[in-house]
DNA sequence: AACATTCCTTGATATGGATCAAGAGTTACA
DNA sequence: TGTAACTCTTGATCCATATCAAGGAATGTT
């Protein structure tokens, strides 16, 4: 397929709003990689070498904990970005990166990139703003597994996504990797999803995709209210 | 206690590195503004006014849950900041606020604040910068919640915090607090802190304090090697 | 088509931490 | 200095989710 840098970075929200100047100087540190499905990008602990783009494929973002458990930070699909925060602040990866399936990024080394933050205003504040995004979605994630149960981790999951043109939403990974990063087993993740089907307000559909039968009732399962209904 | 804007301004890490310049403007934006004990400062989902920089006292930043549960997202000190993420990105507060001791802050109004970044790049570059390193903490805070035990959990924040004058690490706020933000309730970090103190690897000191007397353990049991010891 | 993988589901059982309950220190202030 | 209001501790019990175990459904490979 022909996915080129220049295509990749237009298709990336974070690149949005860079104007022509600075995003051809973008486009011209970056260089094209492949991976293949399972293999390691990175492993937490690593210096970080640059920012990865996505034009192709999923990534799985994820910690290791002890006896090897790991926790799904992040399913990062076509146009969204990986190892930026690192490659900013210059510090070493918190986290791992695997390519789940066959996968085509576009990489800017991380000397070049934090060189066109130094010198383009217009970029280093696009970049901040989008920041602001993603600590605010760390929030919320954090809030969720500390606050909500089984059930109201995964309505709120689906109720966040957004739908697809047939108005269902599809999942970002295997059901395992969702379970992951809701902080659960893919048990509890299988047995839940399950109760929510048996009560009417989701349905499975074909490849992955799943469809909202009842938000109203979704979102009072999100605020703890599912046992009683 | 007399302290005015620019001492507290001048504490405060995130803007250490600002030049003289901006750093006036930034004064100039400031008000002094004072807590009484006990006092809510927002609300989460309240409108973003402005930024809180802490000159003295302690503030409670959380999240509610449904049925009075709350997570406690940061306990913030003097020198440290609040509210700047939403301020920056111009949304909703993502947590309440309220101060824990009598509290002295100085505010920075979101308009101005926002503004100045705008308009001087070296701020917006050292904004950028102080951001990745809350990002940083949040991921980390994150894995230690999914993938640590309780013991794991209260080791890793003890090891984490930086040691005072005496070599004793001083909580910052009341226990329940830091349980909370561990997502332990305040039972199990009482039984886990004495376990650890009963295995000889921290002891109470007055005032809030923690001495830690054997931080290779230490180590060891937040990597969930605890129970083998 | 037969087989091997990988992924998901379902059931039985175990467990870490929560919850409920009852003091014991501490601090505050009248 | 007494007492009220908190904060923390400790014990008994419970429960949501993990773990262990055993198929079953997809998917890919020869």
């Amino acid at each position: 397929m022909g996915l080129n840098v220049i295509d990749i970075l237009h298709n990336c929200k974070l690149f949005a709003q860079v104007p022509q100047t600075q995003f051809r100087r973008l486009a011209t540190l970056a260089k094209i990689c492949h991976f293949r499905k399972g293999q390691m990008i990175f492993q937490e602990g690593d210096p970080c070498s640059g920012v990865y783009v996505v034009g192709s494929g999923m990534v799985r973002v994820f910690n290791r904990g002890t006896g090897g458990k790991e926790h799904v930070l992040h399913m990062v699909g076509p146009g969204e970005t990986f190892a930026e925060v690192a490659a900013i602040g210059d510090f070493e990866l918190p986290a791992s990166a695997e390519a789940v399936s066959k996968t085509t990024c576009a990489f800017l080394p991380a000397a070049g990139f934090r060189k066109l933050l130094e010198d383009e205003p217009v970029f280093c504040h696009g970049m901040l703003l989008g920041l602001t995004v993603w600590v605010r979605h760390l929030v919320a994630l954090m809030g969720d597994l500390v606050l909500r149960d089984a059930a109201g981790r995964i309505a709120r999951f689906l109720l966040e996504a957004k739908p697809g043109a047939d108005g269902t939403v599809k999942l970002p990974g295997l059901k395992r990797h969702i379970a992951s990063h809701l902080n659960l087993t893919s048990e509890t993740f299988s047995r839940t999803f399950r109760r929510l089907t048996d009560a009417g307000l989701i349905s499975e559909a074909k490849n992955n995709k799943v469809k909202l039968l009842d938000r109203k009732t979704l979102r009072r399962v999100a605020e703890g209210m599912f046992p009683k209904l």
